[in-house]
DNA sequence: GGAAATTTGATGCAGTTGCATCGAAATAGA
DNA sequence: TCTATTTCGATGCAACTGCATCAAATTTCC
């Protein structure tokens, strides 16, 4: 009736689930002890450094992101009032805007990765070889 | 300097986090069309209904969820005005008190696990074989 | 061209989370 | 024993998220 899954898929969804937190949690950590901003403001500012001088439209990073319009939104609205991106009307579209990192956001950008990169090499790196974490990774790509 | 984290590491991270993301959005909103509650009851449920009669101490739930402290306190207050579980001060410890869960948690632990499972099963079930999932469980395990 | 449908982004409100801190009980240490 | 420290859980406040909805601009389709 219920159509139970076998129980390898459960437990791969409880690891799932439960070392994304663990790992997340530990690299926010270090976030917060350099008193830099959270995860979702450097991945803005990544996708819009990737960007380049055209900058992307709030849906298009929306859907980088996955994150909800409104979260988007109002993410964009804190990142302009940090200065680390600028909100201009978009030309080609009235009802929209156009979102570039600015030098600030690139230089923060670059802070934050500092920290970033070394918390995600002890969060992860530490605990897999090289072989283990391209395994992984490719059979987390398998889930999207 | 930065002791960059070898690429595989970085793909690795990128690929959890997105995928937990993805199926968790994917779960939780089957959970949300059933207007059942989210994932955050349903372990808490798991939990209690795993320690029986004996209950647990909001402590040790904490730990098991990977709960901070202050929102498990809210939890439970959330979970015992539904009527889940019940809250009694514990006659060992006149500080803390012991959870335990209900008849109508329990009721509502398997009417959420239908729903639950199921998901799972979509979310990650479909997407993977049964030696990719053991092997996916086995990976994720080494990052805790 | 013009009405209807869709897309884009913002926002009021309620619920949740994070942070700091509190009070009370238990434990440690002199 | 008597003070100092630690543990346990709650809570005020600010920040953030989710939901519903809005207004404006664009696209669709006749």
């Amino acid at each position: 009736m219920t159509r139970e899954p076998d129980e390898a898929t459960v437990a791969a969804w409880i690891g799932l689930s439960r070392a994304q937190r663990v790992a997340m949690d530990r690299i926010e950590a270090r976030l917060k002890a350099k008193k830099l901003p959270p995860l979702s403001w450097y991945d803005a500012l990544w996708e819009l450094d990737k960007a380049g001088e055209a900058g992307l439209r709030p849906y298009e990073l929306e859907r980088a992101m996955l994150f909800e319009q409104y979260n988007l939104s109002r993410l964009a609205q804190r990142l302009q009032k940090a200065g680390l991106i600028s909100r201009e009307t978009c030309q080609a579209d009235a009802r929209g805007q156009t979102l570039k990192i600015t030098d600030a956001g690139r230089e923060m950008r670059r802070r934050m990765w500092e920290t970033y990169s070394r918390a995600i090499g002890e969060a992860v790196g530490t605990k897999l070889s090289v072989t283990e974490a391209r395994s992984l990774a490719g059979l987390l790509r398998k889930l999207e």
